[in-house]
DNA sequence: ACGAACCATTATCAATTGAACAAAGCGAGA
DNA sequence: TCTCGCTTTGTTCAATTGATAATGGTTCGT
C-alpha cells in the first residue's frame, strides 16, 4: 500500500493539490455512481480511482450523499454548457430542436447524467427529490411548455401527452445510457457530430411530424 | 396479490407453503430490486416484505444472486406472455405494431423490469451479462432484424440505425419506468386499454413515418 | 522563527451486509 | 408411535460499509 504507485499528487503539484482533489474525486465519484448507483459504490473505490485515501471524501465534502450531490452539481453544470442559449427563441419548433440536438451531443458525451438518473429514479428516495427540487423541476417544466406550444400547432405525435416528454427524454438518452449494448450489438459505433446531428434531427421529425419537411 | 403480508404462513395453507414462500420472496425481491438495485436491496428488508426469515432467502435460493436471476426469470416469464405470437407474422409491420403494444402493455403493469435492467445495464458486470445471455440476446437481434426489413422497404425514420433499437426501447419504457415523476408533474394516471393503445400506435407511426395513414 | 491553518495519512469505530450453522418444528409414511 | 426429510427459526460470523479520531507534515502570515 505504501508503494508510490496509489500517491495521490505528482511532485510537481505544490499548490494545484488544493482543488486538484476536489476534482479528481468528483471524476471518480462520477465514474463509480453512475457504473453502480449510489448504494454501489463504496467510498474507498471511489478513493482509489481517484487516487486518495478514503478519509478525504468527508474531509472535502461532509458525506458520501454530499459528494454524490457535488457530482449531480457538476453533471448539470456541463449539460446547461450544450443547452447554452435557453430561451432566446422565438420559434418552438426552433427551440425543440436545439433542445434535442443539445441534449443528444451532451449525451453522447457525458451518458454518466442519464445512467446516474435511472438509477435514483425507479424511487422516490431523499436523492432523487432534491435532484427534482433543484435541478430537474423547473427545467422539466419548459420542456413541457414547449411540448404544448408544439402541441397547439398541431405538429406533434399522438403520443398520449403525459408520456411525451419522458418518452422522449428515453428516446434521446437510452441508447448512450446503454452504450456498451449498443457496441456489443452493432460492434463499435463513432459519433462523429454529423452521425449525433442526423440523429438528433431523426427524432425531432418522429416526435413533430407535423413538420414534413 | 397476497392479501395476508405481514404472516408468513395463512393458517389455511397446508401445503400450499411449499412454492409459497418462494414466491412471496420473488415478488418481495422484484419490489426491492427494482426499487434500489441489487446492491441497494438488503435481503432482511427482501425477507421483511415477504414476511419471511433471511435465513430463508438462502435455503429457497443459493444465494443473493440467484434470488436476483429468479426474480428476471419470472419477470421475462411474464413479459413473454404479453408478446405472445412471436413469430407468426407475415409482415413485419404487423409484428412491429404487435410488440410495440405488447411491451407498452407489459411497462405499464410491470416497470419493474425495466427498471432493474437499467439498474445493470449502465455497465457490464456479471448480471448484466447473464441477463445478455440468457435472456435479451436472440431476442434484441429479432428486433433489429425486424427494424432492418422495415427500413429497406423505406418506412423507417432516419434515425442513426445503430441507436434506433434502443431509442424505440427508451421511448416505451421510460415513461413508465419514471412514473412517479410522471405523476409529480401531471398528477395521477390512468392508463386504461385505450390510452395504452393509442400511445403504442402514436409510438409506432413516429417511429414508422413511412406508413403515414 | 514561530504558530496557525490546512491537508494527508494511518488506524479504528459501530453498523450493516450476505451467508452459514445448529437446533427445533412439522408433516408423511412405515 | 416413531422416524425421516423438508422447512423454519434463532444465532452467529467474517467482510465491508461510511464515518471519525489522532497524528504528522507542509505552507503561509507575522
Amino acid at each position: 500500500m505504501g508503494s508510490s504507485r496509489d500517491r495521490p499528487i505528482a511532485d510537481e503539484s505544490r499548490d494545484a493539490n488544493d482543488a486538484d482533489v476536489r476534482r479528481q474525486l468528483i471524476d471518480a465519484a462520477t465514474v463509480e455512481f453512475a457504473r453502480n448507483g449510489f448504494a454501489g459504490a463504496s467510498t474507498r473505490a471511489i478513493a482509489v480511482r481517484a487516487g486518495a485515501h478514503q478519509p478525504q471524501i468527508n474531509y472535502h465534502f461532509s458525506s458520501k450523499e454530499a459528494l454524490w450531490r457535488a457530482v449531480v452539481d457538476d453533471l448539470f453544470t456541463q449539460l446547461s454548457s450544450f443547452l447554452e442559449p435557453e430561451g432566446t427563441f422565438e420559434d418552438p419548433v426552433d427551440e425543440f430542436r436545439q433542445w434535442v440536438l443539445g441534449l443528444v451531443l451532451f449525451s453522447a458525451e457525458r451518458p454518466e447524467l442519464s445512467r446516474l438518473i435511472m438509477h435514483e429514479a425507479a424511487s422516490y428516495n431523499d436523492r432523487m427529490n432534491w435532484l427534482v427540487d433543484s435541478h430537474v423541476g423547473p427545467y422539466l417544466e419548459r420542456r413541457v411548455r414547449v411540448w404544448s406550444s408544439l402541441k397547439d400547432r398541431g405538429l406533434t405525435e399522438a403520443i398520449v401527452d403525459e408520456f411525451a416528454y419522458f418518452a422522449l427524454i428515453g428516446a434521446i438518452t437510452i441508447p448512450f445510457c446503454l452504450m456498451p449494448h449498443v457496441e456489443r450489438v452493432h460492434g463499435p459505433v463513432d459519433y462523429d457530430r454529423a452521425t449525433l446531428e442526423r440523429h438528433a434531427e431523426g427524432l425531432v421529425r418522429a416526435f413533430l411530424p407535423g413538420l414534413d419537411s
